[in-house]
DNA sequence: ACGTTAGTGACACCGAGTGCCACGAGCAAG
DNA sequence: CTTGCTCGTGGCACTCGGTGTCACTAACGT
């Protein structure tokens, strides 16, 4: 009983570890050159722990991303039919992402392997996906067709493509606030694109 | 001269050969269950030479991607200011995906993969963000502002959100043809989505 | 003191991808 | 015809990511 507690929070630390140690030495080095050997080394395990800590080389580099996707999908069924359809996954991605002030250096840090890095942006396709199926239910869930179907697909993808792009220029320019950056893609998004008329 | 012809000419039977070696083992094994010395076998190659062909494993799946990416561009550029840039981009995609009937069996194939195998999904990624450059530049271009800007970001990255789901629906489906699917795809995003409410 | 359980490290192995070198076919000039 | 050049090819060795296996150890319950 407190052993599982014990050992969960070793777990975490390590993997804290790990993770620190790769966003530094990727930052540093650059992906591709710097090998696992190298991060399992900086943070004082073996190359086999490593591997028994995180799935990949690439997915050191997110955190629980999956406690994330559960939030957005609690946040999501949470929603009441007042607003929009469109409103409500743009909120969700608001509440979901809005990280403490001192939280944001190592977002930057990992957001900006992620979209630059190739091999990450690839790997940043898994991961996501499991946002696309989340999003894409709720909104079968609130027009009342299939989630395989062409809306909440398109839905989904085009809305996880908003809060990418809005997390690139957030990036980019460093004054615009990541959640005004959000909102400003989804408007655009939500009324088709206003600013090319 | 004739050589360089004649060279040429070899390069590419041979290439289609690993291409096609490549698509029949993946649909019969699984991306990951096939390893590089299969296709070559399969292609009557080294597997040295394989990896002189193609740039890796996942990208025997792609045909000559860049002429496709280069047709985009020309038939962007060859855009008049009459329609709106969402239907110039959505012509665009129409007419560069206007297959030939016998194409579409291998079509059919190379989507499948791309879609359904994750590494595929992700090694995907890196090519299509060619295209998003290329949309990029145009709705730059049209509007004005810079490529690196949020609109015209958000322009490319959904539009092409809108073709892949085009894409997801015509292999699903098999009796919508493509050019439907990427018109309706259109229509919604254009129209902020006009079916959800 | 005992067995159990879980985390760890070491080792061997597989597959993707690359650098290097040697061979052979085709071509041009002597 | 022979020499020299280019270029595609195959073989080889190597690096690196990732996995299966085994033995060790520490903490826990009995």
């Amino acid at each position: 009983m407190t052993q599982t507690v014990v050992v969960a929070d070793a777990r975490e630390e390590t993997r804290t570890r790990i993770e620190s140690a790769a966003l530094d030495l990727f930052t540093a080095h650059g992906f591709e050159r710097v090998t696992t050997d190298e991060i399992a080394d900086a943070a004082g395990i073996s190359r086999r722990t490593f591997f028994r800590h995180v799935s990949g080389k690439a997915d050191a580099v997110w955190g629980d991303f999956d406690a994330h996707v559960v939030r957005l999908a609690e946040m999501l069924a949470a929603t009441t039919d007042d607003a929009s359809v469109l409103a409500s996954i743009c909120a969700a991605y608001v509440e979901v992402n809005d990280y403490r002030e001192a939280d944001l250096p190592m977002l930057r840090q990992r957001m900006r392997l992620i979209l630059t890095e190739p091999a990450l942006q690839a790997h940043s396709q898994v991961r996501y996906a499991a946002v696309d199926r989340v999003v894409a239910a709720h909104v079968a869930a609130r027009t009342g067709v299939d989630p395989d179907a062409l809306v909440p697909r398109l839905v989904a993808i085009s809305t996880r493509a908003a809060a990418t792009t809005a997390f690139e220029v957030w990036l980019a320019d460093g004054r615009v606030p990541l959640g005004a950056a959000l909102h400003q893609a989804f408007d655009e998004l939500a009324g088709g694109f206003p600013s090319l008329r």
